[in-house]
DNA sequence: GAGCTGCCATACGCCACCGTACGGAACGTC
DNA sequence: GACGTTCCGTACGGTGGCGTATGGCAGCTC
């Protein structure tokens, strides 16, 4: 029966996980938000475009309207999986007993992480879209607070830390969009672990 | 005469610079630049589109194509005027004799202007595009080099004031996106003074 | 083996925008 | 007052994307 309202599917979570077996036959839910997510660190949110998406994943549109109402529902869905990812970092992160190593380590995480590897900076550029915005506020505040709570485990007064969190994540967006936009300006090679030391000695150890 | 190829009417110098009049007649070239520059700055590089401008100008796309041959090259004349105009910025802070008041009226110029008043942030994310790459590499070079030279004038060894000048630069597009994306964020109020001070200490006076 | 259901293919209408073709008004020039 | 030039209005075709409508196949069920 076709019920004319698509009714977003909504999948349960005992349905049987599809391996990525080339000569499968259909594809679920899953797969499109995951192909969603991975075109939007490539090439943004405009890349997140249902029929490019379905030739890309070598189907067609009356796939993905069967798994999704509209094209934000969509995006929905990839930044759901995002949020998670988050969330699994932090966590991961906070298995670092010690709080200096655990700094540093997140620090040039993200000044050498690959390019796209967090979308946080391709989000606040699409930020105005009702759906990105506020799970971006969401998830950049759960960041901050993250990371002012590590910060004043280093001793720091929560103004300090907020401060100081707000800076390192002005930092690592700002790095981002350059190197997206136009990475022959950053050091390459041996300047930049050089260049990778500077900031972890400015934002390292917080005196202020 | 129509020619087929519009041939790009090249505006003399010598052409008479049309007054803000509101019943004039004719539109100039200029005039589109100067609205594309605009839209530019509100809604970044999609807003620079053809019908709406023509739109908002009172106007039809009959006269943009008379005085452009397509969307490119009205990018680049509108990208031409902000190229002028980053000069003249550069220009401005060279006049204030001191070093070290200039590079915090600087600092504090970058964090306290109006969005959009630099559309650094926005070419970089569009920094893809065949005619916003070249240019946007030539400013943000010749601001790096400047911001380079005003710090060794402070004291500071090539390589130690170009990085200082690259995390300047790094900064303030970071904090522009975030003040786009998600202003929240960003400390208001009183706060926010107390903020800039403390990145002016953190970008002022370097003593690597 | 008929039917039912889940999933996909295809064709369509719509919209926003680009660029072109061409007609025509306004204005100066002789 | 005819004529040329400058500038614009408008209609058109093309492209790329969204969302809908509808048909159909494959696999299961009985």
């Amino acid at each position: 029966m076709r019920n004319g309202v698509p009714s977003e599917r909504v999948q349960s979570d005992d349905e049987p996980e599809r391996p990525a077996r080339p000569g499968r036959r259909t594809l679920s839910r899953e797969d499109w938000a995951r192909a969603a997510l991975e075109a939007m660190r490539e090439g943004g949110l405009g890349a997140v475009a249902v029929e490019p998406l379905a030739e890309s994943l070598g189907t067609t549109k009356g796939s993905f309207y069967w798994h999704f109402k509209d094209r934000d529902s969509l995006i929905q869905a990839a930044l759901e999986r995002w949020v998670a990812e988050s969330e699994e970092l932090m966590a991961a992160a906070e298995r670092i007993e010690d709080p200096v190593e655990r700094g540093r380590r997140l620090t040039e995480y993200a000044f050498t992480a690959p390019s796209g590897a967090d979308i946080t900076t391709t989000l606040l550029i699409h930020a105005q879209h009702p759906v990105v915005g506020p799970i971006l506020e969401q998830v950049t505040r759960r960041r901050l607070e993250f990371g002012a709570r590590l910060t004043e485990e280093l001793g720091l007064p929560a103004d300090a830390a907020y401060r100081h969190a707000l800076t390192a994540l002005t930092m690592t967006v700002g790095i981002a969009l350059i190197r997206r936009g136009a990475p022959q300006l950053l050091p390459q090679g041996e300047d930049k672990d050089a260049y990778v030391r500077y900031i972890l000695e400015l934002l390292g150890p917080p005196m202020t």
